[in-house]
DNA sequence: GACAAACACGAGTCATCGCTCGCATAACTC
DNA sequence: GAGTTATGCGAGCGATGACTCGTGTTTGTC
């Protein structure tokens, strides 16, 4: 993926210099952003507010982002790379080969702790207001999961026809994103519980399909 | 529930008569609010395109409607009456007495229907963009249908404790609403793979739970 | 210290959108 | 038909919010 820090334009956009103090700035307004996104959605969030959020003028949070658009594509860029690292160690071939239980175990705590400690990342992957970009993005990054379960699958269950495993791996994503958001909507003292009952929703419904593996 | 039709006025606001034609049009004005609720969200539909969606002008829209919000209402309203007529009938006594999988397909079938004849319902009730009253009145359903599972669930499992219950009754109705959405989301010649498959998943989950009943 | 470039400010501009208002037409009552 | 009320229109008002610009300050370089 080509690093295009500078707004849209193809070309050769200036790559203008940047000291210390703006680095600290832009990841400043970057935190701020993704605590307004979490509480009022990317749509309800205010340029105006996302600087006062940082402490900043308005006009310097534009002098690093062209529009409000491009900080949730820069946003969504940092986490969606920081995603794919934890996805890919949670996918290791060495998980893969236990039982269902440690699976389950090896494979969603990390991706549960990801999602715990980087609310913003579901806000802005799954709201229903996001730009383009971002959507694009995610989409892209959702099949290769998509495809990486169905591959998973596919060695369990070798004489399964694709559509069918297409959509057990569809299945299994759907209910991993509907235990998250209980996960997180629920108090603290009850998360590990939410946890434990998202992994059996999904043990019980896999077992039976992956069977005596 | 107070039939308050007008605003949001306590007292006596007037009951202004309403002709055939004025009827039709709030109809027509409700259709065309949910199709462009459907496709923008509600913070994304602008009250002229639902007026343009209607074919008729802003100020008519208004003559019906005192504001945006009392638009959602009115339709929530309306869907969450039926909404209540619909889950009212799938847990009839009799439905329950079934064994898992025949309860599933007796329970989940109607609302299955009202969610892909009405997928305005779905977003009016879980978009993040909801006005006050509209979430009010879903959370308040929301409680009163858990409330019923959770109990159906109690009749099942006496010596489980309630906060267990509870966390049952919660994932149930994510995992639901999660497969509804790929249901919905589904080409309509995988539908009903997808709702075998939503039914799997619940049976699986629930028939270790219900056991010898 | 001198110069340039990056950083910072915040009042102001411009477009959008919820909503109003004056006026015209249609329908109901007598 | 006369009077009244409901319905219909669409230009425009006011507020909001994304974004700019003129100006001043800090940092880096020589």
């Amino acid at each position: 993926m080509p690093e295009a820090k500078n707004g849209s334009e193809g070309g050769t956009a200036k790559p203008r210099r940047r000291q210390a103090r703006g680095e600290r700035r832009i990841a400043q307004l970057l935190e701020a952003a993704a605590n307004v996104f979490c509480t009022t959605g990317y749509s309800g969030a205010s340029t105006n507010s996302i600087a006062r959020e940082a402490g900043v003028s308005p006009g310097t949070l534009y002098q690093f982002f062209p529009n409000k658009e491009a900080i949730a594509v820069e946003l969504g860029d940092h986490l969606l790379t920081r995603w794919r690292a934890t996805y890919g160690q949670a996918f290791t071939p060495a998980h893969l080969e236990l039982p269902l239980d440690q699976l389950l175990d090896a494979v969603l705590d990390p991706l549960i702790q990801f999602n715990s400690e980087n609310p913003a990342f579901g806000v802005l992957m799954h709201g229903p207001d996001i730009p383009g970009q971002v959507t694009r993005e995610h989409d892209a990054l959702h099949s290769s999961m998509l495809t990486r379960v169905e591959e998973v699958l596919a060695g369990y269950l070798p004489a399964t026809p694709e559509s069918d495993i297409t959509r057990v791996a569809h299945t299994t994503f759907a209910v991993f994103k509907a235990g998250m958001d209980l996960i997180l909507a629920a108090e603290p003292a009850e998360r590990d519980a939410y946890i434990t009952e998202l992994k059996a929703v999904l043990f019980r419904y896999l077992d039976p399909l992956v069977g005596d593996h």
